[in-house]
DNA sequence: AATGAATGAGCTTTCATTCAT
DNA sequence: TATGAATGAAAGCTCATTCAT
């Protein structure tokens, strides 16, 4: 969203405003309900805005989530590249901050991961949401893959290959969420992430040395 | 369930089939068409008996979801149990079996996945689910945590606690399951547990050494 | 039911209890519950019996209900009979003892009063119904009127006619029944006689001059 | 009503009427096919509208029921109080006032009627109908033996009690308005007040002598 | 004659969607 | 644009009735 968006006219300004504030509130009624409890008329409540303004602005439902789940896609995409993109030193370095990335708490937050769970537990019944997962996932093994590969290079390990490193990092982030979702309580963001980093000090011990990640 | 259970007249036996071959058909519908988009009417027809029928039996649709749940919870539970009181010979060697049966086809089988996401996309909203997923997931972490515990031990391993490796293990089975489901045509069984070996190798060296697991 | 019917084959007899059995189940379940709160399986739980025995003995619901009808009526027309036929010595005895019989504990029983009204509160939509009370209500009036009219000759009473007096009384007798079932607690025979009674001696002064009913 | 409440907004105003139109329907159907055979589709179609209105304006049937039976109570609340109020000369017009009341063709109707005894049917079963019905008989009761105790006083009778003659006269026009329920054909107003009026003649001669009521 | 599992029509209720204002 | 009353399809659930045992 560049800041160039301001300047539209009133009305499509206020279009785009509108659209942002039922998408929350959508993410909010999930959260909240779950994707089976949510209905179009919580969503409005929700908004503080009235029955009808959904289905003005989404005109049906099925798109309000696919809305939604693109948003939420997007803006973690944006947030991924800006990590990838960063003039860091080294892919170590710019892994570790990927992983950081995936437990930061606008990133782990319960409200979202509620979202995305609620997408997956319908993505097997809904291939357009699988598609949407799917495609974002895909670019972001390949860009692991890449760094791991790097690391692996530079530091010359051998006995893993870089497939299994990026496959095991990107499920145990996912497992790490779910968990963050279920166990509320108990839940510590310190020890998911000294739990990853006790991973990359195992498989790249040069590459990652102290004590705390 | 003991042999003589087998024995009971038909008229129990058949309800108890019933109930089975319903939940059965339930497991079948979420998986198909996801939590949301099952009625009583889909479990029905799945299960080739008339409208009224799951009613009659389960009187509730959220109680037909609750006793599926439990029925999964209780056919892992099962098989986890019987992985950990093998007689087998060292804690390295449950750990790895207890990493197998996560990976074993009947327990990552795409349709149970889609069901247990299913749950878990709405267990921020139904607290009756959490507290069965929740209830049964300590005792697996708590089993876990001893096994890497003793392993720890064995091996003097430093720099490792067993909580950060029970984390890593558990959150990568839940991550590779979520990839199970997610990404069905690029899936790969053996990768995924290399992937959970080369974990192990990697901070465990003394104790898994196998080029293959 | 005359005491010949005992001497059925066991079979009959054993019909004819079942019937009266059910009926009585009925009658209860009605008072619990109303009529559109009774089912045919609340019948037959009340009953002891399983679920299918009421359609075995009354093929329908409706039949049901209207054999119960007809049953609560008989016997009342059973004790009506009686009454009028009671070898007593005048006209104003027999009138006193009819009004008596619907105020005794058995006529006017909250559990049978309960049949009656919710009988009563569908009569206008079923046809069948109404014609059973109709029918049973015309005879009880002839007898009355005929009374009324003795009466009436007898005191040589003027400005009140036969048909005016039997309105009244059985008016009064259903309007205290409704009393009765909707103010149990207050509710008192006696002073529900005691109208009546306060009735009785204002028309006909020189046949009614207890001052006890 | 006061006539300011004739100008409501549109939007206020329409709801309402709404309200009324359905309540108008729902007594409509009760009457025609009793509490048991009204279905919420069947009080739609009546009022002409569509399926999901009903539970729009009364989000369940048993409301639905509820607020009708409330309608109908105050209905006649007013209609009685107005009776009551009224600057009539004597206690024994309001009383004979308050009689024409109960049979007066817009009271006595069979319509309402109908709905009456369909709740008194299902009073015993559910409380909530009996406590509206019991509020108000309670309150009339009241009224009526204030207005018997100054006629008694005022004629210095003997022999009756205020209470008996309460009883009696409301008693009377229950059991009157079964009446016009039951035999539709037969029933006829002015007999029916012929028969109370005979009877108010008895109790209270000096205060009642003309012929005809 | 009796049982109780099974059926399926019918009911209440919910809710995405429409539309007059 | 926005509103919210109205719609009607579809869902969950009940229950009279049937039928194999």
């Amino acid at each position: 969203m560049p800041s160039t968006a301001k300047k539209k006219d009133s009305r499509t300004a206020s279009r785009e405003r509108r659209r942002e504030q039922l998408i929350d509130a959508t993410i909010k009624c999930i959260s909240k309900r779950g994707l089976g409890g949510t209905t179009m008329a919580d969503v409005a409540r929700e908004a503080g805005l009235s029955q009808g303004i959904v289905n003005l602005h989404f005109q049906t439902k099925e798109n309000l989530l696919y809305q939604t789940l693109q948003y939420l896609a997007d803006e973690y995409d944006e947030l991924f590249r800006r990590e990838l993109d960063a003039p860091s030193l080294e892919p170590a370095q710019i892994l570790l901050g990927l992983m950081r990335l995936d437990l930061r708490p606008s990133v782990c937050d319960r409200k979202k991961l509620a979202v995305w769970f609620a997408y997956w537990g319908e993505a097997k019944a809904m291939p357009t949401y699988r598609k949407i997962c799917a495609q974002y996932d895909n670019g972001y093994d390949e860009a692991m893959l890449d760094l791991c590969q790097q690391i692996i290079e530079d530091g010359g390990y051998a006995g893993v290959t870089a497939a299994q490193v990026t496959d095991a990092l990107s499920s145990m982030t996912d497992g790490l969420w779910l968990s963050c979702l279920l166990h509320p309580k108990s839940w510590d963001r310190h020890a998911a992430l000294a739990s990853v980093y006790s991973y990359l000090k195992a498989v790249f011990p040069q590459h990652y040395q102290s004590t705390t990640p």
